[in-house]
DNA sequence: TGTACATCAGTGAACGCGCGTTCACTGATGTAC
DNA sequence: TGTACATCAGTGAACGCGCGTTCACTGATGTAC
């Protein structure tokens, strides 16, 4: 085959920006090769400059264009649920046994942070940009501070969620895994709920 | 030089692991080469064969035998404190910015996790161990149970702290960071630290 | 609407490069007597 | 303790391989008249 339309560009544009999102989840960025990712796609590899000027450009892209629609996934049921059970959606839809089987259609935070921590590059910008806009929406589902009266509850959150996904992901023993996961969730869930404030005023450190 | 003796070969050995250790961390697996590691321990690539049988089982030994010093580092001060402090020393040794900035001085878990999920390998096997090793000596820091009467502490404060050094170290913003790492801090102190229990039970689940 | 030409999406061979690993070799160290 | 031989830590060239990227080419699509 020659050449396609311009509609047909586009749309091969996305089937290699979507094949790259789960690849690169999957097997990390230095684990995905071009020409592997251009045969995923039904292509060669040499198709792949038409659409993007490298590799780091396409990862940065991938950030860019791909991360929201995951996080859109996993705060969504949370977005539409009532005040009182948002916490409890957020965790349910986060620290569960499929998000941990399935790193390739999971959230990019845990699997790739590592990854990106090492890089000063485009794509290490599209990273933290797509990690600014997560914070923000999960500091409107998660109440303004946690029953103990701290400040930045989603950043606790958010890096308590990905902490235990990484590690659940990492230990080879399923039930520890398992315990990771349920002990995280039952945690943040009381914690994090709104409910009577704890009478208790936090302790001053140092 | 043709050939040292051995005990010199013993110390080669723990040099080219000791290198590795802070490579790894620093660059990731993928990201260590055998002739650049070897050249940084000052002889040529053709030795390493004679100390280790492949890379793989190099990167498993590390893992075995130089993740429980980081660990000691980290949780020896916790463990010489008084009781009222030990959870206060765990979150000053690991949840601080030299950590944040120096990931090849610091903890595997965050660095390393995304990596070794992704393979089933001895390599994974001695880096489930390691950390199980973690929990261990960190479930014997951390009260049996947190403030509002959760089994498995341990495992929420270890996988809290990974996620934080992550999501730090990712995001290319440094107050951003700064607030994540003391957002966290703030938090797993008061929370995990043994003070009247609170007075609320915690709520059932669903 | 039809024709002539320009464009460019996709092809597939080829590039230089660094990787993990092998191997014939060197000569100091270890061992047997 | 001294000598002869075996061992083997370290050397450096070489291997096959897959990587990211380039490029001359093809022929359908887009455009100008």
């Amino acid at each position: 085959m020659a050449r396609t339309s311009r509609t047909d560009k586009a749309r091969t544009r996305q089937h290699i920006l979507a094949h790259a999102s789960r690849a690169i989840r999957r097997n990390g960025v230095a684990g995905v090769s071009i020409p592997a990712l251009m045969k995923a796609v039904g292509l060669t590899h040499g198709t792949f400059y038409a659409h993007f000027a490298s590799k780091e450009a396409m990862v940065a892209e991938t950030y860019a264009e791909r991360i929201d629609e995951v996080i859109d996934g996993l705060l969504r049921p949370a977005e539409s649920a009532s005040q009182r059970n948002r916490v409890d959606a957020v965790l349910d839809a986060y620290l569960n046994n499929e998000h941990r089987d399935n790193p390739a259609e999971g959230c990019f935070f845990p699997t790739m942070s590592g990854e990106v921590s090492r890089e000063v590059s485009p794509a290490r910008v599209e990273f933290g940009n797509a990690l600014r806009r997560y914070f923000a929406r999960l500091a409107a589902v998660v109440p303004n501070s946690d029953r103990t009266g701290h400040r930045d509850a989603e950043l606790v959150l958010a890096s308590g969620m990905a902490g235990a996904i990484l590690l659940a992901r990492a230990v080879d023993d399923p039930e520890l895994s398992d315990r990771i996961l349920s002990a995280c969730r039952d945690f943040y869930s009381d914690i994090f709920t709104d409910s009577q404030p704890l009478p208790i005023e936090p302790k001053a450190r140092k």
